[in-house]
DNA sequence: CGTGTGCTTGAATACGATCAAATGCGGTGG
DNA sequence: CCACCGCATTTGATCGTATTCAAGCACACG
């Protein structure tokens, strides 16, 4: 029963980049949560739904996805822990792609009508939610320009950055080693490339030296050469420490 | 100077999806705008820069876009009169992608401060915005679709319905016909494709009867032919209109 | 009437997809 | 402990789509 714990999880994201008053941080930490686990690979919320609630991500993998007419999958951003994926639910009614896990995960569901009194009643947590999504929109637009105009190598090589980035930040990874609980045809999905073509590029960003990954963990072996191959800069990102870490 | 014609855009824009008070309409429509000119491909914002200001498309056709490491461009999105496309630097300091020009261009600034003060004072503008660039965002996810898992010709065919569907919604079109005021070597930026390969599918398209482009003029010949080849579905854009088009 | 820009076309090449099969590995039950 | 199963990963071969390079064309504009 650590619902305190994820939503403080959530707050100390928030806050990371928005200023909180400590009335508003209470009003947060106070949010109702009742937690739901889900399997692997199982569906949170559907294409088409409307719902009333919200997701807090507490433990585990979450991606957005969709499905195109012959079957293909496109993974269109991974969600870790203190995220509220389809937070923008509060405002665009029905679900125009899929939530699902990737891993075994809680879920924390938010009524929309809690959190709607919060952002209607204190400006600086509508701001910090909508600064979220602005942030979410940002790693789009990256994604965009990796699977329109980057090579193969070079996109699995930003997205190790950019997960390990992420995992640093909310202190799941020391920014060497961290899990990456994704499968190769997931990896590929995210990536717009057939799995097997990524296994192969993946090999040679091995055998460059540039990473270990196996069984699920992933470790940085040379962050500079992964950087330069992936393009990789953290601004994009907008957390406050990684223009630092650079 | 047609300030006030540039603004009303705006908020019948915001009032299709978001509802507003006639004092809210009344201090959108209040809102200080310098208008400014701009050539065609020239920059609006670069990437890097911070700003106190945001950028009202009054008249023109506008996009973001990122240059990758070898040249290559990747246009992100296209913003019609109405748009705001930086609201976003509000709540988030640097930018991280460049805003140009495609047409030449007639755009409204803003300051920030004017636009903070009403979202800080009216949650119903605030939620507007918002909402706004929620629905860009299912934007970029159904782009990731296209250029991650759809046939080059589905791309091309899907741009063609998102744009005049987009222009239709703002009255700019008939549905049926429609400026396009795009080089092909544009089109290709913004799906990931090369100039000479998205020349031949376009020959294709053209050839199955589909469309007719000719001088930045686009004409729809086979709608229900081209929404199946790009399976465009209208949803995604959150149009109250869209659905019932259908 | 020449010139430039954007469009079109062809040929060679490369990158990534698809198909098919083998290998490795953790977990389960004999 | 070992055999077997299922899943993920790996590999090879072939095919197709898209890129690159290079040239020619067409129309608008001076």
């Amino acid at each position: 029963m650590d619902k305190d714990h994820y939503l403080e999880r959530l707050v100390r994201k928030l806050e990371t980049n928005s200023p909180l008053q400590s009335e508003e941080r209470d009003q947060l930490l106070r949010l109702p949560l009742v937690l739901k686990q889900f399997e692997a690979g199982h569906d949170i919320v559907s294409e088409g739904e409307r719902t009333k609630n919200c997701c807090l991500v507490a433990e585990g993998l979450v991606c957005r996805y969709k499905i195109v007419g012959d079957g293909q999958r496109q993974i269109l951003s991974l969600h870790l822990p203190g995220d509220i994926p389809d937070i923008h639910s509060l405002l665009i009614e029905q679900m125009d792609h899929n939530l699902g896990t990737l891993t075994a995960a809680t879920v924390g569901i938010i009524p929309h009508e809690a959190v709607r009194i919060l952002t209607r009643s204190y400006y600086r947590i509508a701001e910090a939610f909508w600064r979220e999504t602005l942030v979410e929109a940002a790693i789009y637009r990256e994604w965009m320009v990796g699977i329109g105009r980057r090579s193969a190598p070079s996109r699995i090589a930003h997205l190790f950055c950019e997960f390990i980035t992420k995992m640093t930040a909310i202190g799941l990874s020391d920014g060497k080693t961290c899990e990456l609980p994704l499968t190769q045809p997931e990896i590929a999905d995210a990536l717009g490339l057939s799995t097997v073509h990524m296994n192969k590029k993946l090999r040679e960003i091995r055998q460059a030296g540039l990473v270990r990954l196996r069984s699920n963990k992933l470790t940085i072996l040379d962050w500079k050469g992964l950087c330069q191959l992936a393009e990789f800069d953290p601004d994009y990102l907008h957390l406050r420490e990684a223009s630092s870490k650079k």
